[in-house]
RNA sequence: GCGAUUGUAGCUCAGUUGGUUAGAGCGCCGGUUUGUGGUACCGGAGGUCGGGGGUUCAAGACCCCUCAAUCGCCCCA
């Protein structure tokens, strides 16, 4: 017979599992604790959406519209596409059901997303990301808000420190316009003395050349003219209300005039919270505001701030996790003692108490198990326990041993 | 999509200029201890050397292809 080949993973998929994955959990429920802190709703959508959703938002030209997206036709013909980001989803969901009337409407989800990228450290095909938006305010205290929860959550996971916060401001639409066009004309002189890479970003997507990591592009990059130049009055006027309100909140920020993000969508404030331990893949947390999504989307003009931040980067950057183990394992021995402790086991349950049986192996073999398992005590009964209604309990700290009646062993446990 | 490095036991890794039966530590299983863990000692199982092809009397090692991982570019969380 042939033997069969074990399966590999997907590509860039990564089975989660230990003390990754206690380092999942700990970002999601610490995201999920802080967004009540600060009102935000949980919303659940699709993982896959009609590719327009995505194509039309994105922007085309777009690098993860182009050619990163899992897309796929459904046996109806239709051509649908697994999320590589949340912000176009919340967009449509809202259309879609008129969330009109919640407005200003404050919404957090997370969950994975899909990009067909090259695997590297922190980033994967199926990663998975918090996300926060404020739809329907237009305010700049809306995107104050936001940056404060950001900078909380970083601060109460424990990883702010080596972890800043830049920002910058894209302007309005006019703004944007201007600047765009005088950056197209910077980098035109300049064409024959770009690196290849950024001759290609000046047809696509010209701010992009300002982040160049090409050493060549450095002096052309630092000469190009600023947003500042170019900001109207009312988008100068914005810029400084955010950055006022986040003095006023002890918000730490540096200015970086050379942020710009990679999705058309942008306006106003842009911002990013980079690290320098995750090698080339910085950014842990990042987003803006997409004044003009909702009209790509084919709905009305509804201004709107928002940020995601990678689980797997976070997590990385967290301290290794407390492995803590169950309050108590239970190892019967004899005839009905498993029954007993079944009985017993419940009841410590019921009062929040954690604890397992070992059922398996000699006495010994079962003390193992407990030990590895990190356990606080174990508790013994056999047939001598069980007929005086007790049980031995063992601190595995201390070593110390005694018997405790049943009814007193929620009690003993608890401390 | 491009470039570089790597792939040997469940895990982390040795393996000399190609040469007998491929090793170690940790983990796992069993024993010293038939109802008592952590420490110690003894024993055991476990590998088609990522996969396929080639060179050679002989390949874990050399060559080609392929798959995967890691690092960088692109882009992004």
């Amino acid at each position: 017979m042939a033997k069969i080949q074990t399966p590999q993973p997907v590509r860039g998929t990564q089975d989660i599992f230990g003390e990754d994955q206690e380092r999942f959990q700990q970002v999601v429920e610490t995201f999920e604790r802080i967004r009540r802190l600060y009102g935000f709703k949980g919303v659940q959508m699709p993982v896959f959406e009609p590719t327009a959703v995505f194509a039309r938002s994105l922007g085309e030209t777009t690098d993860v519209v182009s050619k990163e997206m899992y897309s796929f036709e459904d046996r109806g013909g239709d051509s649908l596409t697994l999320r590589p980001e949340f912000t176009a989803g919340i967009c449509r969901a809202f259309l879609s059901n008129g969330w009109q009337q919640h407005m200003p409407m404050k919404l957090s989800t997370h969950g994975p997303l899909f990009r067909y990228e090259r695997p590297q450290k922190g980033r994967y095909r199926q990663f998975h990301q918090l996300d926060a938006e404020i739809i329907g305010a237009s305010e700049p205290a809306a995107d104050v808000e936001l940056l404060c929860f950001a900078d909380q959550l970083l601060k109460e996971l424990g990883i702010d420190d080596g972890v800043t916060l830049q920002l910058n401001t894209l302007g309005d639409a006019e703004s944007r316009d201007a600047w765009r066009s005088a950056l197209v004309e910077h980098f035109s002189d300049h064409q024959a003395e770009l690196s290849d890479d950024s001759k290609t970003r000046l047809a696509k997507n010209p701010l992009r050349i300002l982040d160049s990591k090409a050493p060549n592009d450095r002096p052309i990059v630092d000469a190009a003219p600023t947003i500042d130049s170019y900001l109207t009055a009312e988008a100068s006027e914005f810029f400084a209300q955010v950055t006022e309100g986040l003095n006023s909140c002890n918000v730490a920020w540096t200015r970086d005039s050379s942020l710009v993000r990679g999705f058309d969508y942008y306006r106003h404030t842009a911002f990013e919270f980079v690290t320098d331990r995750l090698g080339a893949q910085g950014t842990v947390l990042g987003g803006g505001r997409f004044d003009g999504l909702m009209e790509a989307l084919g709905g009305p003009h509804i201004p709107a701030v928002g940020w995601a931040a990678g689980i797997e980067r976070l997590g990385m950057l967290l301290d290794a996790p407390e492995m803590i183990g169950p309050n108590a394992i239970f190892v019967p021995l004899g005839e009905g003692c498993e029954a007993a402790a079944m009985k017993l086991m419940g009841e410590l349950r019921r009062s929040g108490l954690s604890c397992e049986m070992a059922y398996k192996g000699n006495m010994k073999k079962r003390m193992q198990k407990a030990n590895a398992a990190g356990a606080a005590h174990v508790v013994i009964i056999g047939e001598n326990e069980l007929a005086n209604g007790v049980v031995a309990v063992k601190n595995l700290t201390s070593g110390d041993q005694r018997e405790i009646v049943f009814d007193g062993l929620v009690e003993a446990l608890a401390k």
